[in-house]
DNA sequence: ACCGTCATGTAATCGGTTACATGATTCT
DNA sequence: AGAATCATGTAACCGATTACATGACGGT
């Protein structure tokens, strides 16, 4: 049972797994792209090789499905309950850095408009899209859905005035 | 002369030397932190191991000290101030992602209360600095410093707000 | 003298990115 | 039937993080 480091991809696993009991790598693909996907992005190979380390680790148990594919079905232990549960419970320090390359490239003396003209319609589409979904959003969505679709609403606002202003 | 791939590392480096025209890794840290560091830092590690890789594939030259502690200076080459024109002038496509760590909590239903109590405080107190150096700022100061600092106000403005309405 | 903190650097490990691969569906 | 896209997975490399280290200097 290898003593590893938890990140925060560790965490986005042990949480969707705990959310839907048992799931195999492709389905926390699916979970990812529908849940927080949209401010935390994994890349999919991350989600065959987390939870290997975390089964690895005793925060996940392993089941092979008896029919078809024989895939590897993952459960969240309960060494893994506890894990999330801390983690949960914890309050984080560091403050998000924007780490946009359009800024960077601001920054360093590029020509304003024709990035602002991209970067504003790209906003824009993003800005649709989550506005689509928070109307979408039905009263008994849990409330932290409903909360990191308003936290993403605001700061696509707030990068449509931004890049809007440099046009 | 190896090919490497440049990351946006590569291109923060590049950068700040292409403007201070030749630099320690020791001063590139300083100079992250006085510029680029509060949207997008680089641990000072990597602004040792990043110039030996640029330099390696011929986008920086190097000159060791004459006196004192003969430390190793790095030049932009021709090769990196053409890479760094290429870097500047293209559009990049993909959107930054908020991953703030303290979201990802609420999103698995943390208790938003005191997280969002400590979270306030700390874009608070970053807040302040950045309008302090707002009005410090003087007219001669380079364009990409003020937008880039006006960039980080809105979202730290942004995030205020999110978190004062879950206090 | 002692202690802390800046200045300056190196080393090891590992998570993440990127690329490659292939069977199964669906569309034209 | 062929093309395209989805579903599902593996492998290699490398940038980034983390930890370790040590001399200089300013303050008490």
């Amino acid at each position: 049972m290898a003593d590893i480091a938890l990140t925060s991809t560790s965490f986005i696993v042990l949480g969707l797994l705990q959310r839907s009991g048992e799931a195999t790598p492709y389905d926390l693909k699916q979970l990812v792209g529908a849940t927080v996907g949209n401010f935390w992005s994994v890349p999919h190979s991350q989600l065959y090789a987390e939870p290997e380390r975390l089964a690895r680790a005793g925060y996940l148990a392993t089941r092979q499905e008896d029919a078809g594919r024989r895939r590897k079905l993952y459960v969240v232990t309960e060494r893994g309950r506890t894990a999330l549960a801390e983690w949960l419970a914890a309050t984080p320090d560091a403050l998000p850095e924007l780490r946009d390359p359009g800024l960077l490239r601001i920054f360093f003396g590029a020509d304003p408009a024709p990035l602002a003209a991209a970067r504003l319609a790209a906003h824009r589409r993003q800005l649709e899209g989550y506005e689509a979904r928070r109307a979408a959003l039905h009263a008994e969505a849990p409330p932290g859905a409903r909360l990191t679709l308003d936290a993403g609403l605001g700061h696509e606002r707030e990068w449509v005035r931004f890049w809007a202003a440099l046009t």
